[in-house]
DNA sequence: GTCTATAGGGAGATAGAC
DNA sequence: GTCTATCTCCCTATAGAC
């Protein structure tokens, strides 16, 4: 799904994927767009539960801001994958309003958890440069994702890296 | 394409949208990836079209970067389309190389011309605050992408603006 | 919970008349 | 260059045995 999109696989590339027939897949997931949901919910689950950790361990807004672009430098694999809220965007006229749903509240979970993190980081001055955390929070959301199209476009790891380099060179040197 | 995605629809949608039978298509473009690939090349040729008439009626860096951040909130439509060179990166593994190297094209196209509206802006201190304007430009591009997904998952042009708010405030007013 | 088998439809694509 | 007709294949999804 993150890397061809939703339209881009079949429960038949699935089932052999992974050794069982489609008949099987469809047990736990009748229709498609159940999979969807249930791959996008786990998504923001996993999301709450990594931002919390990252919360736990990291106590500095630079610091915490610098490990969710290395998530997402991560989440790109080799330039192959994109993030599943990127990817469920192109096709999300296929799905109804319970994904559209989750797929909001990954957002806004995102850009809440990173308007505090420039606030943070604003305090602390461990970010430079910060004057308004909320435009700091949305506009850092967009790169994030933008450097992932740039980074799958041209399949390299390094799209991204650049990309980001506007917002990674203002976290404070230790 | 741009509001559906590759995978999204059909010969059969286009035909009978525009009132004519799916062979009548497959005679002009013989695979779905020759529509494909075609219209990427006039994506791509459309943009080097508009870069021009912008450069050749502003002067400013900050009104050209303007005028560039309009075109893409315009290509957002009502929050139901998304630049065809991102809707195309999720489904690229179904396309050669020839549509790929249109995509690449289109992309460095773009970096390069922001790349130089960073630098006029930086001269003639119509854009703030630009230290670097290949950085600028690499981000700029992830930003606007960014937001456009932005904007698409809500449905809504408001969030492509939030989203770029941080660049049109460092356009200075005149 | 997984299997075989199959339904039912729509996909991309082609042949050949006009 | 557009049409009708059709091909072949694969899609999502279901029925029913084990």
């Amino acid at each position: 799904m993150r890397s061809r999109g939703f339209d881009g696989f079949s429960y038949a590339d699935l089932a052999s994927a992974i050794g069982i027939r489609k008949a099987s897949i469809h047990y736990h997931f009748p229709r498609k767009s159940d999979l969807g949901l249930a791959l996008m919910q786990r998504y923001r689950a996993d999301l709450d539960q990594q931002l919390d950790a990252i919360d736990a361990s990291s106590k500095t807004g630079g610091e915490r801001l610098k490990r969710q672009i290395r998530r997402y430098r991560d989440a790109l694999g080799v330039g192959d994958r994109l993030c599943l809220c990127v990817a469920l965007s192109i096709s999300s006229e296929a799905f109804d309003d319970t994904v559209t749903h989750e797929m909001l509240s990954f957002r806004s979970r995102s850009v809440d958890w990173l308007r505090s993190v420039f606030e943070q980081g604003l305090a602390d001055q461990s970010i430079s440069n910060v004057a308004d955390p909320a435009a700091e929070a949305m506009s850092c959301l967009a790169v994030l994702e933008g450097a992932h199209l740039a980074g799958r476009t041209q399949g390299s790891v390094m799209r991204f890296d650049e990309a980001v380099r506007l917002l990674t060179d203002r976290l404070a040197q230790r």
